[in-house]
DNA sequence: GTTAGCATGTAAGGAGTTACATGATTTT
DNA sequence: AAAATCATGTAACTCCTTACATGCTAAC
């Protein structure tokens, strides 16, 4: 069990973090604060609100203060179909603790990486290194590849699709530099400030023997 | 019927008619002469290629002719686990072209739009124009509505989300920098050289009634 | 003669979308 | 009082992956 690590489950948990909202708000902050642009469906969003709620993550906290205007004695406190605020719990936090210290090959796969990035925030400087180094690995390896399948087949492409695969190598290209100041930051101020998240702690180990790296 | 428009389709499609081949080779240049970095796997690709069967759009070519080395004539022409050559049909053809010459939404969105370029060698000089436009002006959509919901909310954002925005509004820059040379080219290559598919021509447009743009 | 790469497939399942269905609240 | 937007949900489906299962052929 527990191995329910959709990105979506790691992005809602992150968000509630943050502040507890609804389900609609957290939608349209999926959309725009999570850098990628993707957004997300009602339709897996609330069946995943719902299998945090089972796994004990979050709450709903069923808005009944706001059931106000007409809120006679007699009323049952309940009907109006609820606005629900959902709520991380102590298990939620923890969770999420762990999932943002996994610092393997899941943590800087394309699908994973932009999420794990943008909660770099409640991550420990150690870890936000190795994503960004291991990202940055992979992105080399991959650019390799293509160089070299390039070096092969290189003509005999059309004019198509090798601008399709220049215009490619450029973005990764790109990246690959953006991480490489981004690293860069990180060492500088890791050396400065921080000494926060020292190696000697043991919270930030506890997920790791599990893992399948 | 007929709306089987998975990406691997067209892809499939659109490599067979460069040259036959069987699903090995198949699936190596779809790592790597598409542009995109998707590799599909077996479990997705044969299916493919079953269904493209049924649907009459290709057709294998069991290879009796690598029998060789132990050919005598006793030998019942099967068994060997063959090795299976792909081939468009005529109506295979005829679908990619149609795939090919759709120049709506479907060609330009994220999933898509890779392929679709990946086999401009193939596509009419106005349908590259359009889909280049509308892809264009798709990620200028994009840009605009990051850009105001950035405004509204810029600031309160952790460091981290900022940069991973930043990093995101700048590769879509990019890509609009880049659709701009594209069609600036396919402006120009097309009133000097091309009267290729005059818009008189009637093939061209075969399949736009039922299109629901 | 055994490893590495070529070659073909299937079953189960994960992650997400679309289309639908409903209702409350705010704005015009 | 109509329209827009807020708000919550479900069922069916799509596309693709993982893990498994099999066997041929070339190189070392």
């Amino acid at each position: 069990m527990s191995k329910r690590g959709s990105v979506l489950e790691l992005a809602v948990l992150g968000l509630l973090h943050q502040a507890p909202m609804h389900g609609y708000e957290l939608r349209k902050r999926l959309a725009t604060s999570l850098g990628a642009f993707r957004a997300f469906s009602y339709g897996s969003l609330y069946p995943c609100l719902k299998s945090l709620v089972a796994q004990g993550l979050i709450v709903e906290d069923t808005d009944s203060s706001v059931d106000g205007s007409l809120g006679s004695a007699a009323r049952p406190l309940t009907a109006k179909r609820a606005k629900i605020v959902y709520r991380l719990t102590a298990d939620g936090k923890e969770h999420l603790q762990n999932l943002l210290s996994e610092a393997g090959p899941a943590a800087w796969e394309d699908e994973n990486f932009g999420v794990h990035f943008a909660f770099f925030g409640q991550t420990d400087a150690d870890v936000r290194l190795r994503i960004l180094e291991g990202r940055r690995s992979r992105l080399e390896e991959r650019l390799e590849n293509v160089r070299s399948s390039a070096r092969r087949a290189s003509d005999r492409l059309d004019t198509y699709t090798l601008e399709l695969q220049q215009h490619g190598l450029e973005s990764v290209e790109r990246e690959v530099r953006w991480l490489n100041e981004l690293i860069q930051t990180e060492r500088t101020t890791a050396s400065t400030n921080q000494t926060a998240s020292r190696r000697d702690d043991p919270s930030a180990d506890t997920q790791h023997a599990k893992n399948k790296e």
